[in-house]
DNA sequence: GTCTATAGTGCGATAGAC
DNA sequence: GTCTATCGCACTATAGAC
């Protein structure tokens, strides 16, 4: 064993989810988060860009399961069928993640505009990575990021959805729900 | 005529959008902005919100135009129709803008996380608005949020597009294309 | 209009692992 | 010796309180 804890992130980050929801983002510092971690605010800031990105520690893995997905599927889908492939690559990957902390996570962004914020660049960046693999499938620019951004839409929607109730249906069925409205957006009324 | 210059808000908008071209968003301190436009740091701050908020300046205008379009279309329209409706109200306003400005305030943003995670958000409080709309019109809570999130991706791919080069379509035409690619998208691959 | 807290950065020091 | 993770200190600018 080292001359420290382990896992520095990992602590960071439960710390930091534990003090927004108790005191709201904005009245947590940097320094309180560290400190509850038994860091330094010094080491906060290397292991984060800033305060908000604490909260997204996990995405960047999401987000390759994603454009897994999509460039997975068989060749013979429409992009929108690519795109829900890799939906329900996500929805499986959230559901692996205790609920009750999923919940609090998205309490936490709910109630501060800033996370918000983050939260829509964050999906913005997988809309990105998912047009690409669109591309790659040989589908056009335009359509591609259309169907992809609708896509992470549909993401966002369905994680509101799921984590705003205790019981109801789980990610996956919601998810399917929602790409289907997307469908049946063009058709009519 | 008072004591002071007119338009402080318009002056900080101009000196901002110049200091943030010339040496970049990051670069640029609020003090720097306020000089130029003859006033005070203090000043700035009581009128913009951050350093972000002095290039949206004019985009409460905008959503009120593509919301007020949405409610008053016909009410047998679709949403998407609806949305569409929006849309076209938004390019005839931001088109009586000057193009090489939008260009300007464009090649910033997209120098600029910070300033397009702004945009986002901006974008996500109009997508708000016009879902809203589309519920008074007696649309699903889900397909008005989808509706209304995928127009406001076909907004901003379409300013993009727009600004991205000096000649080419016209801001409605990109816009109208795009929702045409939008309904296509459920067809085929 | 001034004063202050805090976010976030740069750089050097330290203490282990290898 | 090198490498890596953390700390400590000094610093600027933002943003808000008074």
């Amino acid at each position: 064993m080292g001359r420290w804890q382990p896992d520095s992130r990992g602590r960071l980050q439960e710390a930091a989810l534990a003090l927004y929801s108790e005191r709201g983002f904005e009245a947590t510092t940097a320094a309180q988060i560290a400190d509850r971690a038994g860091l330094t605010e010094r080491t906060f800031f290397r292991l984060f860009a800033d305060k908000r990105e604490v909260l997204f520690g996990g995405s960047a893995a999401l987000g390759d399961a994603i454009v897994g997905a999509v460039a997975g599927a068989p060749p013979d889908l429409g992009p929108l069928d690519a795109v829900a492939a890799g939906l329900d690559a996500a929805a499986a990957m959230l559901g692996e993640f205790r609920r009750d902390l999923s919940r609090q996570r998205q309490a936490v962004i709910a109630a501060t505009p800033e996370l918000q914020e983050r939260e829509l660049t964050k999906l913005s960046t997988f809309a990105a990575a998912v047009a690409a693999a669109l591309r790659e499938r040989g589908v056009s620019e335009l359509k591609a990021t259309l169907a992809a951004e609708a896509g992470m839409t549909v993401l966002r929607v369905a994680m509101q959805r799921w984590a705003g109730a205790d019981h109801g249906p789980d990610l996956t069925s919601i998810m399917r729900e929602s790409v289907a409205e997307l469908r049946a957006l063009s058709d009519a009324g």
